[in-house]
DNA sequence: TAGTGGTCTAGACCACATA
DNA sequence: ATGTGGTCTAGACCACTAT
Protein backbone atom coordinates (compact mmCIF):
# COMPACT_ATOMS: atom_id res chain seq x y z
CA UNK A 1 0.00 0.00 0.00
CA UNK A 2 2.80 2.45 0.88
CA UNK A 3 4.44 1.48 -2.39
CA UNK A 4 1.30 2.48 -4.29
CA UNK A 5 1.27 5.78 -2.43
CA UNK A 6 4.97 6.23 -3.20
CA UNK A 7 4.40 5.60 -6.92
CA UNK A 8 1.59 8.14 -7.00
CA UNK A 9 3.71 10.75 -5.29
CA UNK A 10 6.74 9.91 -7.44
CA UNK A 11 4.73 10.59 -10.58
CA UNK A 12 3.57 13.95 -9.23
CA UNK A 13 7.03 14.87 -8.03
CA UNK A 14 8.54 14.20 -11.46
CA UNK A 15 6.99 17.43 -12.77
CA UNK A 16 7.82 19.57 -9.76
CA UNK A 17 10.76 21.89 -9.25
CA UNK A 18 13.59 21.09 -6.89
CA UNK A 19 12.90 22.62 -3.50
CA UNK A 20 9.11 22.45 -3.72
CA UNK A 21 7.62 21.58 -0.38
CA UNK A 22 5.36 18.54 -0.02
CA UNK A 23 2.36 18.45 2.30
CA UNK A 24 3.13 17.41 5.88
CA UNK A 25 2.80 13.77 6.84
CA UNK A 26 -0.46 14.07 8.74
CA UNK A 27 -2.17 15.95 5.92
CA UNK A 28 -0.90 13.45 3.38
CA UNK A 29 -2.16 10.58 5.53
CA UNK A 30 -5.64 12.13 5.86
CA UNK A 31 -5.83 12.92 2.14
CA UNK A 32 -4.93 9.36 1.17
CA UNK A 33 -6.94 7.68 3.90
CA UNK A 34 -3.97 5.88 5.43
CA UNK A 35 -2.27 6.04 8.79
CA UNK A 36 0.55 8.47 9.30
CA UNK A 37 3.08 5.63 9.53
CA UNK A 38 2.04 4.39 6.09
CA UNK A 39 2.44 7.86 4.65
CA UNK A 40 5.84 7.99 6.32
CA UNK A 41 6.82 4.67 4.76
CA UNK A 42 5.94 6.06 1.33
CA UNK A 43 8.01 9.18 1.94
CA UNK A 44 10.90 7.04 3.17
CA UNK A 45 10.70 5.10 -0.09
CA UNK A 46 10.93 8.35 -2.05
CA UNK A 47 13.84 9.43 0.10
CA UNK A 48 15.66 6.18 -0.66
CA UNK A 49 15.23 6.97 -4.34
CA UNK A 50 16.70 10.44 -3.78
CA UNK A 51 13.47 12.09 -4.93
CA UNK A 52 12.87 14.01 -1.71
CA UNK A 53 14.87 15.39 1.19
CA UNK A 54 13.34 15.46 4.64
CA UNK A 55 14.29 17.90 7.38
CA UNK A 56 12.97 17.58 10.88
CA UNK A 57 11.02 20.63 11.92
CA UNK A 58 11.04 21.98 8.41
CA UNK A 59 9.37 19.69 5.90
CA UNK A 60 9.75 17.36 2.94
CA UNK A 61 11.20 18.87 -0.23
CA UNK A 62 11.51 17.75 -3.82
CA UNK A 63 15.10 16.90 -4.65
CA UNK A 64 17.34 15.58 -7.46
CA UNK A 65 20.84 14.24 -7.17
CA UNK A 66 23.53 16.33 -8.81
CA UNK A 67 25.65 14.54 -11.41
CA UNK A 68 29.36 14.77 -10.70
CA UNK A 69 31.43 13.04 -13.38
CA UNK A 70 35.00 11.98 -12.77
CA UNK A 71 36.79 11.41 -16.06
CA UNK A 72 40.21 11.70 -17.59
CA UNK A 73 39.61 14.77 -19.71
CA UNK A 74 37.21 16.96 -17.81
CA UNK A 75 38.83 18.98 -15.07
CA UNK A 76 37.63 17.84 -11.68
CA UNK A 77 35.36 20.80 -11.27
CA UNK A 78 32.87 20.32 -8.52
CA UNK A 79 31.51 23.85 -8.81
CA UNK A 80 30.83 23.47 -12.52
CA UNK A 81 28.90 20.25 -11.87
CA UNK A 82 26.72 21.97 -9.33
CA UNK A 83 26.09 24.97 -11.56
CA UNK A 84 25.37 22.61 -14.42
CA UNK A 85 22.51 21.19 -12.37
CA UNK A 86 21.07 24.68 -11.96
CA UNK A 87 22.15 24.95 -8.34
CA UNK A 88 24.41 27.40 -6.54
CA UNK A 89 27.77 26.11 -5.29
CA UNK A 90 29.89 27.73 -2.61
CA UNK A 91 33.19 26.76 -1.06
CA UNK A 92 34.46 28.09 2.24
CA UNK A 93 37.96 27.59 3.52
CA UNK A 94 37.74 26.73 7.18
CA UNK A 95 41.37 26.19 8.10
CA UNK A 96 44.98 26.57 6.96
CA UNK A 97 48.19 25.24 8.34
CA UNK A 98 51.67 24.07 7.44
CA UNK A 99 52.10 20.55 8.76
CA UNK A 100 53.71 17.18 8.29
CA UNK A 101 51.29 14.94 6.43
CA UNK A 102 50.42 11.39 7.50
CA UNK A 103 52.27 8.49 5.87
CA UNK A 104 49.68 7.64 3.24
CA UNK A 105 49.74 11.22 2.01
CA UNK A 106 53.54 11.23 1.95
CA UNK A 107 53.58 8.07 -0.08
CA UNK A 108 51.02 9.26 -2.59
CA UNK A 109 52.69 12.64 -2.93
CA UNK A 110 56.14 11.00 -3.18
CA UNK A 111 57.81 13.25 -0.64
CA UNK A 112 60.16 12.41 2.20
CA UNK A 113 59.39 12.47 5.90
CA UNK A 114 60.94 15.89 6.55
CA UNK A 115 58.78 17.88 4.12
CA UNK A 116 55.87 19.94 5.32
CA UNK A 117 52.77 20.53 3.23
CA UNK A 118 50.00 23.08 3.30
CA UNK A 119 46.88 21.53 4.83
CA UNK A 120 43.67 23.22 3.71
CA UNK A 121 40.14 22.33 4.82
CA UNK A 122 37.19 23.49 2.80
CA UNK A 123 33.44 23.11 3.24
CA UNK A 124 31.20 22.72 0.23
CA UNK A 125 27.72 24.17 0.04
CA UNK A 126 24.86 23.82 -2.42
CA UNK A 127 22.19 26.49 -2.14
CA UNK A 128 23.64 27.41 1.26
CA UNK A 129 23.37 23.88 2.59
CA UNK A 130 26.48 22.04 3.75
CA UNK A 131 26.79 18.95 1.52
CA UNK A 132 30.43 17.99 1.82
CA UNK A 133 33.95 18.96 2.76
CA UNK A 134 37.49 18.34 1.64
CA UNK A 135 40.93 18.19 3.20
CA UNK A 136 43.77 19.01 0.84
CA UNK A 137 47.54 18.71 1.13
CA UNK A 138 49.41 21.05 -1.18
CA UNK A 139 53.08 21.32 -2.10
CA UNK A 140 54.16 24.85 -1.10
CA UNK A 141 57.25 24.72 -3.33
CA UNK A 142 55.07 24.61 -6.42
CA UNK A 143 52.61 27.13 -5.04
CA UNK A 144 54.37 30.23 -3.66
CA UNK A 145 52.07 32.72 -1.93
CA UNK A 146 49.11 30.39 -2.14
CA UNK A 147 47.22 31.86 0.84
CA UNK A 148 46.98 35.12 -1.04
CA UNK A 149 45.86 33.65 -4.34
CA UNK A 150 43.26 31.13 -3.26
CA UNK A 151 40.13 33.07 -2.50
CA UNK A 152 37.39 31.34 -0.62
CA UNK A 153 35.18 30.38 -3.54
CA UNK A 154 37.67 29.56 -6.30
CA UNK A 155 38.14 26.04 -7.58
CA UNK A 156 41.56 24.70 -6.73
CA UNK A 157 41.97 23.40 -10.25
CA UNK A 158 41.41 26.86 -11.73
CA UNK A 159 44.02 28.42 -9.46
CA UNK A 160 46.62 25.80 -10.38
CA UNK A 161 45.78 26.22 -14.03
CA UNK A 162 45.39 29.95 -14.51
CA UNK A 163 47.50 31.49 -11.77
CA UNK A 164 50.39 29.04 -11.51
CA UNK A 165 50.29 27.66 -15.07
CA UNK A 166 51.04 24.17 -13.80
CA UNK A 167 48.84 22.38 -16.38
CA UNK A 168 47.16 20.34 -13.67
CA UNK A 169 46.10 16.81 -14.59
CA UNK A 170 44.55 14.07 -12.52
CA UNK A 171 47.33 11.78 -11.35
CA UNK A 172 45.42 9.27 -9.27
CA UNK A 173 42.01 8.92 -7.77
CA UNK A 174 39.95 6.59 -5.66
CA UNK A 175 36.22 6.49 -5.08
CA UNK A 176 34.09 4.46 -2.69
CA UNK A 177 30.76 4.79 -0.95
CA UNK A 178 30.55 3.99 2.75
CA UNK A 179 28.42 4.62 5.81
CA UNK A 180 29.54 8.00 7.17
CA UNK A 181 32.32 7.60 9.75
CA UNK A 182 31.43 9.36 13.03
CA UNK A 183 33.60 12.44 12.46
CA UNK A 184 32.25 12.88 8.94
CA UNK A 185 28.65 12.54 10.11
CA UNK A 186 29.36 15.12 12.83
CA UNK A 187 30.98 17.56 10.45
CA UNK A 188 28.07 17.32 8.01
CA UNK A 189 25.51 17.30 10.80
CA UNK A 190 24.02 14.01 9.70
CA UNK A 191 22.28 11.63 12.05
CA UNK A 192 23.18 7.97 12.11
CA UNK A 193 25.53 6.71 9.42
CA UNK A 194 24.01 7.63 6.07
CA UNK A 195 26.07 6.76 2.99
CA UNK A 196 28.70 9.25 1.91
CA UNK A 197 31.06 9.21 -1.04
CA UNK A 198 34.77 9.38 -0.34
CA UNK A 199 36.89 10.74 -3.19
CA UNK A 200 40.66 10.69 -2.91
CA UNK A 201 42.51 12.35 -5.75
CA UNK A 202 45.95 13.58 -6.62
CA UNK A 203 46.73 16.33 -9.10
CA UNK A 204 50.04 16.36 -10.92
CA UNK A 205 51.73 19.27 -12.71
CA UNK A 206 52.21 18.37 -16.36
CA UNK A 207 54.25 21.58 -16.68
CA UNK A 208 56.69 20.29 -14.04
CA UNK A 209 57.32 16.76 -15.22
CA UNK A 210 54.13 15.46 -13.64
CA UNK A 211 55.30 16.25 -10.16
CA UNK A 212 52.46 15.83 -7.61
CA UNK A 213 50.90 19.16 -6.59
CA UNK A 214 48.13 18.28 -4.25
CA UNK A 215 46.21 15.43 -2.65
CA UNK A 216 42.60 15.87 -1.64
CA UNK A 217 40.25 13.69 0.37
CA UNK A 218 36.70 14.86 -0.03
CA UNK A 219 33.43 13.64 1.41
CA UNK A 220 30.11 14.19 -0.31
CA UNK A 221 26.60 13.30 0.77
CA UNK A 222 25.46 10.37 -1.37
CA UNK A 223 21.86 11.58 -1.31
CA UNK A 224 22.89 14.88 -2.90
CA UNK A 225 25.45 13.71 -5.46
CA UNK A 226 25.51 11.03 -8.09
CA UNK A 227 29.19 10.40 -8.65
CA UNK A 228 29.79 8.89 -12.04
CA UNK A 229 33.23 7.57 -12.89
CA UNK A 230 33.79 7.46 -16.64
CA UNK A 231 37.31 6.59 -17.54
CA UNK A 232 39.17 5.84 -20.74
CA UNK A 233 42.33 3.90 -20.11
CA UNK A 234 43.97 4.60 -23.46
CA UNK A 235 43.56 8.23 -24.48
CA UNK B 1 16.78 4.71 22.05
CA UNK B 2 16.89 2.53 18.92
CA UNK B 3 20.32 4.01 18.21
CA UNK B 4 21.55 2.82 21.60
CA UNK B 5 20.17 -0.62 20.85
CA UNK B 6 21.81 -0.54 17.42
CA UNK B 7 25.19 0.38 18.93
CA UNK B 8 24.93 -2.47 21.42
CA UNK B 9 24.11 -4.94 18.69
CA UNK B 10 26.77 -3.53 16.36
CA UNK B 11 29.42 -4.13 19.00
CA UNK B 12 28.27 -7.73 19.47
CA UNK B 13 28.03 -8.34 15.75
CA UNK B 14 31.60 -7.16 15.19
CA UNK B 15 32.90 -10.40 16.67
CA UNK B 16 30.46 -12.72 14.95
CA UNK B 17 30.92 -14.70 11.77
CA UNK B 18 29.19 -13.80 8.53
CA UNK B 19 25.95 -15.70 8.24
CA UNK B 20 25.27 -15.99 11.96
CA UNK B 21 21.59 -15.63 12.68
CA UNK B 22 20.35 -12.93 15.06
CA UNK B 23 17.41 -13.44 17.42
CA UNK B 24 14.01 -12.67 15.90
CA UNK B 25 12.56 -9.22 16.34
CA UNK B 26 10.00 -10.10 18.99
CA UNK B 27 12.56 -11.92 21.15
CA UNK B 28 14.99 -9.03 20.77
CA UNK B 29 12.27 -6.57 21.74
CA UNK B 30 11.34 -8.55 24.87
CA UNK B 31 14.97 -9.00 25.90
CA UNK B 32 15.68 -5.30 25.59
CA UNK B 33 12.38 -4.13 27.04
CA UNK B 34 11.35 -2.14 23.98
CA UNK B 35 8.53 -2.44 21.50
CA UNK B 36 9.00 -4.53 18.41
CA UNK B 37 9.02 -1.41 16.20
CA UNK B 38 11.93 0.01 18.17
CA UNK B 39 13.85 -3.23 17.79
CA UNK B 40 13.04 -3.09 14.08
CA UNK B 41 14.38 0.46 13.85
CA UNK B 42 17.65 -0.68 15.40
CA UNK B 43 17.92 -3.57 12.95
CA UNK B 44 17.14 -1.21 10.07
CA UNK B 45 19.99 0.98 11.23
CA UNK B 46 22.35 -2.00 11.18
CA UNK B 47 21.07 -2.92 7.73
CA UNK B 48 21.83 0.59 6.47
CA UNK B 49 25.38 0.11 7.69
CA UNK B 50 25.60 -3.20 5.81
CA UNK B 51 26.17 -5.10 9.05
CA UNK B 52 23.16 -7.37 8.67
CA UNK B 53 20.99 -8.77 5.91
CA UNK B 54 17.31 -9.35 6.51
CA UNK B 55 15.20 -11.90 4.69
CA UNK B 56 11.49 -12.11 5.15
CA UNK B 57 10.41 -15.48 6.45
CA UNK B 58 13.97 -16.46 7.18
CA UNK B 59 15.71 -14.17 9.63
CA UNK B 60 18.36 -11.51 10.21
CA UNK B 61 21.94 -12.53 9.44
CA UNK B 62 25.35 -11.03 10.13
CA UNK B 63 26.85 -9.66 6.94
CA UNK B 64 29.92 -7.85 5.59
CA UNK B 65 30.28 -6.13 2.26
CA UNK B 66 32.73 -7.72 -0.15
CA UNK B 67 35.48 -5.43 -1.42
CA UNK B 68 35.67 -5.29 -5.20
CA UNK B 69 38.52 -3.09 -6.40
CA UNK B 70 38.61 -1.67 -9.89
CA UNK B 71 42.12 -0.58 -10.78
CA UNK B 72 44.39 -0.33 -13.77
CA UNK B 73 46.70 -3.19 -13.01
CA UNK B 74 44.60 -5.83 -11.33
CA UNK B 75 42.56 -7.88 -13.72
CA UNK B 76 38.88 -7.23 -13.24
CA UNK B 77 38.32 -10.49 -11.43
CA UNK B 78 35.05 -10.56 -9.64
CA UNK B 79 35.45 -14.19 -8.58
CA UNK B 80 38.83 -13.53 -7.00
CA UNK B 81 37.39 -10.65 -4.99
CA UNK B 82 34.64 -12.86 -3.65
CA UNK B 83 37.01 -15.67 -2.78
CA UNK B 84 39.34 -13.15 -1.18
CA UNK B 85 36.53 -12.28 1.22
CA UNK B 86 36.24 -15.95 2.18
CA UNK B 87 33.01 -16.43 0.26
CA UNK B 88 32.09 -18.74 -2.59
CA UNK B 89 31.48 -17.20 -6.02
CA UNK B 90 29.56 -18.81 -8.85
CA UNK B 91 28.68 -17.61 -12.33
CA UNK B 92 25.94 -19.09 -14.46
CA UNK B 93 25.44 -18.30 -18.10
CA UNK B 94 21.73 -17.83 -18.69
CA UNK B 95 21.60 -16.94 -22.38
CA UNK B 96 23.55 -16.79 -25.61
CA UNK B 97 22.76 -15.21 -28.92
CA UNK B 98 24.29 -13.57 -31.97
CA UNK B 99 22.70 -10.16 -32.35
CA UNK B 100 23.12 -6.60 -33.51
CA UNK B 101 24.09 -4.51 -30.50
CA UNK B 102 22.43 -1.20 -29.57
CA UNK B 103 24.07 2.05 -30.70
CA UNK B 104 25.93 2.83 -27.47
CA UNK B 105 27.57 -0.60 -27.59
CA UNK B 106 28.49 -0.13 -31.26
CA UNK B 107 30.06 3.20 -30.49
CA UNK B 108 32.05 1.95 -27.53
CA UNK B 109 33.18 -1.16 -29.41
CA UNK B 110 34.00 0.89 -32.50
CA UNK B 111 32.20 -1.39 -34.95
CA UNK B 112 29.90 -0.53 -37.81
CA UNK B 113 26.16 -1.04 -37.99
CA UNK B 114 26.31 -4.30 -39.96
CA UNK B 115 28.39 -6.29 -37.47
CA UNK B 116 26.79 -8.77 -35.14
CA UNK B 117 28.19 -9.55 -31.71
CA UNK B 118 27.79 -12.38 -29.28
CA UNK B 119 25.44 -11.37 -26.47
CA UNK B 120 25.99 -13.32 -23.26
CA UNK B 121 24.03 -12.96 -20.02
CA UNK B 122 25.46 -14.26 -16.80
CA UNK B 123 24.15 -14.38 -13.25
CA UNK B 124 26.50 -13.97 -10.33
CA UNK B 125 26.08 -15.81 -7.05
CA UNK B 126 27.77 -15.56 -3.67
CA UNK B 127 27.21 -18.56 -1.41
CA UNK B 128 24.36 -19.62 -3.71
CA UNK B 129 22.59 -16.27 -3.43
CA UNK B 130 21.96 -14.20 -6.54
CA UNK B 131 23.79 -10.91 -6.02
CA UNK B 132 24.23 -9.53 -9.53
CA UNK B 133 24.22 -10.17 -13.23
CA UNK B 134 26.03 -9.03 -16.34
CA UNK B 135 25.27 -8.61 -20.02
CA UNK B 136 28.30 -8.86 -22.26
CA UNK B 137 28.81 -8.16 -25.95
CA UNK B 138 31.76 -10.04 -27.45
CA UNK B 139 33.51 -9.78 -30.80
CA UNK B 140 33.21 -13.25 -32.42
CA UNK B 141 36.05 -12.53 -34.86
CA UNK B 142 38.52 -12.41 -32.00
CA UNK B 143 36.93 -15.31 -30.19
CA UNK B 144 36.36 -18.29 -32.49
CA UNK B 145 34.47 -21.18 -30.92
CA UNK B 146 33.74 -19.20 -27.77
CA UNK B 147 30.59 -21.13 -26.80
CA UNK B 148 32.74 -24.23 -26.42
CA UNK B 149 35.50 -22.61 -24.41
CA UNK B 150 33.58 -20.55 -21.91
CA UNK B 151 32.38 -22.88 -19.24
CA UNK B 152 29.73 -21.69 -16.90
CA UNK B 153 31.92 -20.72 -13.99
CA UNK B 154 35.06 -19.33 -15.65
CA UNK B 155 35.98 -15.69 -15.45
CA UNK B 156 35.76 -14.05 -18.85
CA UNK B 157 39.10 -12.37 -18.27
CA UNK B 158 40.83 -15.71 -17.72
CA UNK B 159 39.41 -17.17 -20.92
CA UNK B 160 40.58 -14.18 -22.97
CA UNK B 161 43.97 -14.35 -21.32
CA UNK B 162 44.77 -18.04 -21.18
CA UNK B 163 42.81 -19.57 -24.01
CA UNK B 164 42.91 -16.83 -26.64
CA UNK B 165 46.16 -15.15 -25.57
CA UNK B 166 44.70 -11.73 -26.27
CA UNK B 167 46.46 -9.96 -23.38
CA UNK B 168 43.21 -8.42 -22.20
CA UNK B 169 43.45 -4.94 -20.64
CA UNK B 170 40.78 -2.64 -19.36
CA UNK B 171 40.00 -0.14 -22.11
CA UNK B 172 37.26 1.91 -20.56
CA UNK B 173 34.99 1.72 -17.57
CA UNK B 174 32.22 3.58 -15.86
CA UNK B 175 30.79 3.18 -12.38
CA UNK B 176 27.76 4.71 -10.69
CA UNK B 177 25.37 3.81 -7.92
CA UNK B 178 21.66 4.25 -8.53
CA UNK B 179 18.29 3.07 -7.27
CA UNK B 180 17.64 -0.26 -9.01
CA UNK B 181 15.74 0.21 -12.27
CA UNK B 182 12.58 -1.94 -12.35
CA UNK B 183 14.00 -4.67 -14.62
CA UNK B 184 17.14 -4.95 -12.50
CA UNK B 185 15.15 -5.15 -9.28
CA UNK B 186 12.99 -7.86 -10.85
CA UNK B 187 15.96 -9.88 -12.07
CA UNK B 188 17.63 -9.75 -8.66
CA UNK B 189 14.31 -10.29 -6.86
CA UNK B 190 14.67 -7.11 -4.85
CA UNK B 191 11.71 -5.21 -3.50
CA UNK B 192 11.44 -1.48 -4.03
CA UNK B 193 14.39 0.32 -5.54
CA UNK B 194 17.40 -0.45 -3.35
CA UNK B 195 20.74 0.95 -4.52
CA UNK B 196 22.67 -1.10 -7.05
CA UNK B 197 26.06 -0.51 -8.63
CA UNK B 198 26.25 -0.29 -12.40
CA UNK B 199 29.64 -1.11 -13.89
CA UNK B 200 30.21 -0.64 -17.59
CA UNK B 201 33.56 -1.81 -18.86
CA UNK B 202 35.33 -2.53 -22.10
CA UNK B 203 38.22 -4.94 -22.51
CA UNK B 204 40.75 -4.40 -25.29
CA UNK B 205 43.20 -6.90 -26.75
CA UNK B 206 46.73 -5.61 -26.26
CA UNK B 207 47.89 -8.50 -28.46
CA UNK B 208 45.73 -7.20 -31.34
CA UNK B 209 46.60 -3.51 -31.32
CA UNK B 210 44.18 -2.76 -28.49
CA UNK B 211 41.19 -3.75 -30.53
CA UNK B 212 38.03 -3.91 -28.35
CA UNK B 213 37.10 -7.47 -27.42
CA UNK B 214 34.09 -7.15 -25.20
CA UNK B 215 31.79 -4.71 -23.47
CA UNK B 216 30.04 -5.67 -20.25
CA UNK B 217 27.32 -3.97 -18.26
CA UNK B 218 27.03 -5.51 -14.84
CA UNK B 219 24.77 -4.82 -11.91
CA UNK B 220 25.74 -5.61 -8.35
CA UNK B 221 23.79 -5.27 -5.12
CA UNK B 222 25.24 -2.29 -3.24
CA UNK B 223 24.52 -3.93 0.11
CA UNK B 224 26.70 -6.92 -0.82
CA UNK B 225 29.60 -5.21 -2.57
CA UNK B 226 31.83 -2.30 -1.74
CA UNK B 227 33.13 -1.19 -5.09
CA UNK B 228 36.37 0.69 -4.72
CA UNK B 229 37.79 2.49 -7.72
CA UNK B 230 41.53 3.03 -7.36
CA UNK B 231 43.09 4.37 -10.49
CA UNK B 232 46.49 5.64 -11.48
CA UNK B 233 46.34 7.91 -14.49
CA UNK B 234 50.03 7.69 -15.39
CA UNK B 235 51.30 4.14 -15.28
C1' DT C 1 4.51 29.50 19.63
C1' DA C 2 3.19 26.83 15.97
C1' DG C 3 4.14 23.25 12.76
C1' DT C 4 7.21 19.89 11.04
C1' DG C 5 9.44 15.31 10.98
C1' DG C 6 11.31 11.64 14.52
C1' DT C 7 10.34 8.16 17.90
C1' DC C 8 7.73 5.01 20.62
C1' DT C 9 3.83 2.07 22.23
C1' DA C 10 0.62 -2.29 21.88
C1' DG C 11 -1.61 -4.98 19.06
C1' DA C 12 -2.98 -7.18 14.70
C1' DC C 13 -2.63 -9.42 10.36
C1' DC C 14 0.00 -10.71 6.16
C1' DA C 15 3.84 -12.62 3.00
C1' DC C 16 7.28 -15.61 2.75
C1' DA C 17 10.68 -19.41 3.77
C1' DT C 18 11.63 -23.62 5.83
C1' DA C 19 10.90 -28.00 7.65
C1' DA D 1 2.45 -25.88 10.31
C1' DT D 2 5.57 -22.82 12.28
C1' DG D 3 8.36 -18.97 12.65
C1' DT D 4 10.30 -15.16 10.42
C1' DG D 5 10.31 -10.35 8.75
C1' DG D 6 6.89 -6.84 6.46
C1' DT D 7 2.94 -3.89 6.89
C1' DC D 8 -0.68 -1.39 9.04
C1' DT D 9 -3.54 0.89 12.71
C1' DA D 10 -4.48 4.78 16.31
C1' DG D 11 -2.61 7.46 19.42
C1' DA D 12 0.99 9.88 22.05
C1' DC D 13 5.00 12.60 22.99
C1' DC D 14 9.46 14.58 21.60
C1' DA D 15 13.14 17.29 18.83
C1' DC D 16 13.84 20.58 15.82
C1' DT D 17 12.98 24.79 12.73
C1' DA D 18 10.85 28.66 11.57
C1' DT D 19 8.07 32.69 12.62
Amino acid sequence: MYLVVAETLAAQIADMHVGTRLPPEDKLARQLGVSRLTARAALAELESRYLVLRRQGSGTFVSRRIDYTISRDNPPSWSASVRNAGRTPAIRTTSWRLDKPPVEVRRRMRIDARRQLLAVSRDRYVDDELVGFADSWLDPELLPDLPQTLDTTASLHDVLDRHYRLEPVRGWFGVAIDPAPPEVARHLRLHGHPPVIAIRSRTDAAARGHRPVELTISWLRADIFRVDVDFDTNP
